[in-house]
DNA sequence: AATACATATGAACAGTTGTTCATATGAAAG
DNA sequence: CTTTCATATGAACAACTGTTCATATGTATT
């Protein structure tokens, strides 16, 4: 939060001193309105969707779900580590190869959330 | 979709063709992910994302959400027009002013999604 | 018509992001 | 211990994004 100073391009006979006191009082603090836009950010990428889709389906190997979107196994990789970053996946290593699944039921929520606006 | 074809990199003793194609068959178009990307890609900035909480609460002009948010007025309206092209905010015109406010109800279904998240 | 002012827009620039390429790590099998 | 192979990672590069600055548009007011 901070005061508001006139901008120099505006001269503001529209400000309305009330309803922004009222707005700002509102708003929830700057850190989580950044960390919601960064969550949005991870979903904001097609490939990472689509591997957020996969996953919806089925538990898979980094070497399944490039072959399956075709893509390079490090592109994949390094999305899988933005998703794990972001608490979106999870994984276990069963030998050499890692499986990978969503990480809790948010995802699907917020997925099929945005779907549907997409959708309509 | 596509044939899979074994990338450079792997020689697959692990996939699984079967799981491949159930799930390659559940996938939706290509063109709705990308659009559902594209959709959270506006979300993805914390900018926008204080634009749609303060609008959350008003409806309100150009000035006065540059004044709130201690932004420039080009950089608030180059934002709105984003975040009008992606069809989550409208406007009506009052003289010289131009009112914002939310398009619809799925703004706030999927921000508030987003934020329940977020704050887990 | 001329001025004032809220908003929109285009160009430019810095910062960020996603992929590729090359290479490293880690786990099983020989 | 060496090889094989699935995965991870670092560097580099092109493409994209958000802000600023300068200026244009559109709507009242005089």
């Amino acid at each position: 939060m901070q005061a508001f100073e006139p901008m120099p391009h505006c001269d503001y006979m529209c400000a309305h001193t009330d309803i922004i006191e009222r707005v700002q009082a509102a708003m929830p603090n700057e850190e989580a309105l950044y960390t919601l836009a960064e969550l949005y950010k991870v979903f904001g990428d097609s490939t990472r969707i689509r591997i957020l889709y996969v996953l919806l389906e089925a538990e898979m190997c980094v070497c399944d779900i490039a072959q399956l979107l075709g893509l390079s196994q490090s592109a994949i990789s390094h999305q899988l580590r933005v998703l794990k970053s972001a608490q979106l996946v999870k994984y276990r290593r069963d030998g050499k190869t890692v499986f990978y699944s969503l990480a809790d039921a948010h995802v699907r929520t917020i997925i099929s959330n945005g779907m549907e606006h997409v959708m309509e």
